[in-house]
DNA sequence: TCTCAATATTAACATTGTTAACATAAACAC
DNA sequence: GTGTTTATGTTAACAATGTTAATATTGAGA
């Protein structure tokens, strides 16, 4: 009668198998299809086996978004073994890995920005754990390039803010698809990411007494 | 009976009061709060009415936004008439107007960059007038600001996206919280934004062959 | 005044998040 | 091994919500 006698009652991983449907479910068919009863069922377990391992639906989409960081945060290390040896390139290849990450993970990107509260105040430390080693690689890249002389010397995080700030913006455009054809007119968006870095590359070497 | 018969059984202008209402409830609790349902109930109508005027929840959403992108219109467009003798006090003017308009208003925000879908097409042809005019005033800075000599001539594009980017992103993550009181570590709002604006403003000098 | 279109209501249904009550199996004490 | 406990899963139910069908009310124009 039962129709999947054949696997345990007992799924042995369904905490990370829940997770990694959810992250299947928002590729295809984006936030609207994500239903926890959705993932339940492409897990192959019941309605209400979730909350054994998930407070609620929030929960579960916390996981998701962490695991995002998680991944968005390996693909920028690897960016950095590859391109130790020059800040410039390093620093460009990291902004096309980010904004290149978003655009591939458009809806996952969107999940991963959504947990915090109006305090501040992060309900999920492991989702804070992950947002923090993403930070922390752009700290160093920035300190990196102030090394190299791209950028003027003194507090780093004006500097990080501001590239993230650019290379999040650029992201969240372009996968909101707000910037559309006719305003591109013929210029190709790698290009102009490539200029968006290169403005704040070299905004970088301002002196904050211009203002 | 009936609990509102002094009411007119027809609303009269119940389109937007629907969108007020909405707005309303976006701001009072955010988008988890905002149901078809609650909307109905506040503007005083029943469950189903809100069908006569929005084809579905999402319609109405898009409306919403729509309204958004007006009020941001019109508090560039007042910007820029208070602004218009100093291209350079307009740019920054301006992006504190458009992060201080994010800031107040952040679940607006939210649903005003979620009405594309994924080929680009956008299906509320309102929310995209309103978005173009935001959008005009942004290019007709950049072109003021270039023939300050404060922009390298060219194309006023990318220059524009890139501002764009950078204000954008800092709202996004500012409106997420993701910019902690840790991060900052006695960096106020303020002047980081300014940071940011400057050093966009810097970078718009750099000419496309630095690279 | 009569008719019709616009607009609103009520009732119903499917989906979904969530919980309670119960079932199964793995881990562990003896 | 045997029995108990705990973790993990299932089924059934409920409330909230988006949505639609059927119906009612009203305003506008012939």
């Amino acid at each position: 009668m039962n129709p999947a006698k054949s696997s345990k009652y007992h799924h042995g991983d369904l905490k990370n198998c829940l997770i990694g449907c959810g992250l299947e479910i928002l590729s295809k068919d984006g936030i609207q299809g994500l239903s926890l009863r959705n993932v339940a069922k492409r897990a192959g377990v019941s309605e209400a086996a979730p909350y054994r391992h998930f407070k609620d639906k929030e929960a579960l989409i916390a996981a998701i978004g962490e695991q995002g960081f998680i991944r968005l945060a390996a693909r920028l290390e690897t960016v950095a073994e590859e391109h130790s040896e020059e800040a410039k390139i390093l620093f460009f290849q990291s902004g096309l890995a980010y904004v290149h990450f978003a655009r591939e993970n458009p809806d996952a990107m969107r999940v991963m920005f959504r947990f915090r509260n109006a305090d501040g105040e992060m309900e999920y430390p492991a989702l804070q754990e992950a947002v923090d080693e993403a930070f922390s690689f752009l700290i160093d890249m920035v300190e990196y390039c102030q090394h190299a002389g791209l950028a003027r010397p003194g507090h780093p995080m004006p500097l990080a803010l501001s590239a993230w700030s650019a290379v999040h913006g650029l992201s969240m455009l372009l996968i909101d698809n707000c910037i559309s054809n006719e305003v591109l007119q013929g210029i190709d968006d790698q290009s102009l990411l490539l200029t968006t870095l290169e403005i704040v590359l070299h905004g970088w070497q301002v002196t904050p007494d211009t203002l």
